[in-house]
DNA sequence: AGCCAGGCTACCG
DNA sequence: CGGTAGCATGGC
């Protein structure tokens, strides 16, 4: 096992700390911000909860956390987060509520897909592959409600981690997602918390340095754990 | 004013 | 079967 994945992460997480994914509205306090609960690897605690991660993984494909925040806003007011009450909104009143998330058309078709499917399990837990045979779930997505929904060892790849793995020259540009994804599993610690942790870590210090405009102006990572280190 | 965002599907060659 | 256009709004 390469510890190098391990350090990385150490520094990190003392450089950004924790960052209490994933958010969710019913940790959402007067004064705190967002429903992030950083340090505390306990929740979800109720299917409701589980299922708003659901709801949250499939809104954010593509898309700003932050515009996926209003979406989640309105389905609350409207009283739609929870399973029935969304299956009972007509699919204008679905895509005018998550309009905010982009993509609304797809986005409201495989939030009900997702919804059968999550009624469907009766509070089981899913595999990967029946998750992948929802429409609307790819690789990412599943990996997202598996991790932090049902808290299953399964490390999430995405467009961040991608780069930050490239610049660290750990893979090739055109690495496969399960490629990269068994790279990453085969060199930590098979442990929840940690990979929840590293990969909201990951798109932290991405997003500050690896994203847009920055992704050419920025120091290097290896620069950035110089200076942490 | 453009480029980009916590991807996925369908279709193209 | 690998590659990519299309999807859409909001933030900076």
């Amino acid at each position: 096992m390469n510890k190098k994945l391990l350090v990385i992460y150490e520094a990190l997480l003392k450089h950004y700390g924790p960052q209490g994914w994933w958010p969710l509205t019913s940790l959402v306090e007067e004064g705190k911000d967002g429903g992030y609960h950083p340090g505390d690897y306990e929740h979800p605690k109720t299917e409701l909860d589980a299922y708003e991660i659901i709801v949250g993984a499939i809104l954010t494909q593509n898309t700003s956390w932050s515009a996926v925040e209003r979406a989640i806003q309105n389905l609350m007011q409207m009283g739609a987060l929870n399973p029935h009450a969304l299956l009972s909104l007509s699919d204008s009143e679905l895509k005018r509520a998550i309009k905010p998330a982009g993509f609304y058309n797809q986005k409201a078709l495989y939030l009900k897909e997702a919804t059968k499917f999550f009624m469907s399990l009766s509070k089981k837990t899913p595999t990967r592959k029946d998750l992948l045979s929802v429409k609307g779930v790819g690789n990412e997505t599943a990996d997202s409600i598996l991790l932090y929904a049902y808290k299953q060892p399964q490390f999430v790849i995405d467009a961040y981690t991608k780069r930050i793995a490239f610049a660290l020259n750990l893979a090739d540009e055109s690495v496969g997602y399960m490629e990269l994804k068994k790279l990453f599993e085969s060199n930590l610690p098979k442990d929840v918390a940690l990979y929840q942790e590293f990969h909201a870590l990951l798109v932290e210090h991405a997003k500050r340095f690896y994203s847009g405009k920055a992704r050419a102006s920025s120091i290097t990572f290896v620069d950035f754990l110089r200076e942490i280190l």
